[in-house]
DNA sequence: CGCGCGATTGAGTAATTTCAAATCTAGTGG
DNA sequence: CCACTAGATTTGAAATTACTCAATCGCGCG
């Protein structure tokens, strides 16, 4: 996406901090001030949105490769309305929007791949949005499945069913 | 957001070209090669998925001071799948992705502000989808006249049910 | 064995859809 | 000013879908 030299690579890497997580750990708790945003180096977690009676309420699932936060609250320095957990042991580099700031006007090249990669995180919700629109229950999970495949192995279906908006007995239910 | 020298203005608004459309006309048709971005300077319009038995989904609506187009297929460069028509009369500063490329590398500050609205936007959506999770019919119609207030007196009713997800007469039924 | 967790099943209830028909409203031509 | 029409909105009633609450099942593990 994105070429750099050998001590372009170096100064980006400079910008970055590892952080490893332990499953059922939160990255970011709902209130909490956001200072970074996390690149998954390895592992699975996911964004929710806890509502007044606990029930979550999971805005997307991000792995490897994919940059995940409150990205309201990490952009505009606010505490977070979503909560940030791991489903599997995870390893991150994470990095503060200081950090990304400098990145960016120090590095051309890095401002263009974020941007890209923002343009794709939005295509991305506009699918699903249009999942929600276009598609029931049934038709919403083979969706899901087919597009990550491996999720079905990764996480319990009950967790899939806060993901696809539907009850976890309607989600079994759609076995037959 | 970003504060541009005369000079600068001048060049950036170089890149752009003025088009106009009036109610009802396709800007976009899902097949179209999307040669544009469209800045919406006035009216309102509709980016939308026609289904097989040629049911519309709304994905978003767009009024002034908005970006719109297929993303996907701007960027990516393929065939629209959305199409994208006028609700009122609207006038549109037009962008070619050429142009947004060489927009982007002549002037590093335009990077970033494409990269903000890129990011307002995925915001936008992330909110959009958490309301399919959390609400049901009735919440997200309060929410929505409660964040466009406007729109209720620009658009039918039957039109803000193909965006909530709900068949324009249970839309009827929430008045009372 | 017995606990804990995930998944399933059953029954009753609530929300929403579909199809059909009735109303309402703004604009037009006479 | 009135009648007429097209589009928008509402209403009714039956059918469907999904939800909740509760109980049960299956299985791995100390």
């Amino acid at each position: 996406m994105v070429k750099l030299t050998d001590e372009e690579f170096d100064f980006v890497i400079g910008h970055f901090e590892l952080k490893s997580f332990k499953k059922t750990q939160f990255i970011i708790q709902a209130g909490d001030h956001v200072k970074d945003v996390f690149f998954i180096l390895s592992g699975l977690v996911k964004l929710f949105y806890m509502n007044e009676s606990a029930k979550q309420h999971i805005v997307s699932f991000a792995m490897e490769d994919w940059w995940e936060t409150d990205f309201n609250a990490y952009y505009a320095q606010r505490r977070a309305v979503f909560s940030l957990a791991c489903l599997e042991n995870t390893e991150t580099y994470s990095l503060s929007l200081e950090n990304f700031n400098k990145l960016c006007s120090g590095l051309q090249k890095m401002e263009h791949f974020f941007l890209m990669k923002s343009i794709a995180g939005h295509i991305g919700s506009q699918e699903r949005i249009l999942s929600f629109l276009t598609s029931d229950a049934r038709a919403r999970y083979e969706n899901l499945i087919n597009k990550s495949p491996g999720l079905l192995q990764r996480v319990p279906k009950a967790t899939l069913a806060l993901y696809l908006g539907v009850s976890r007995e309607t989600l079994s239910r759609l076995g037959s």
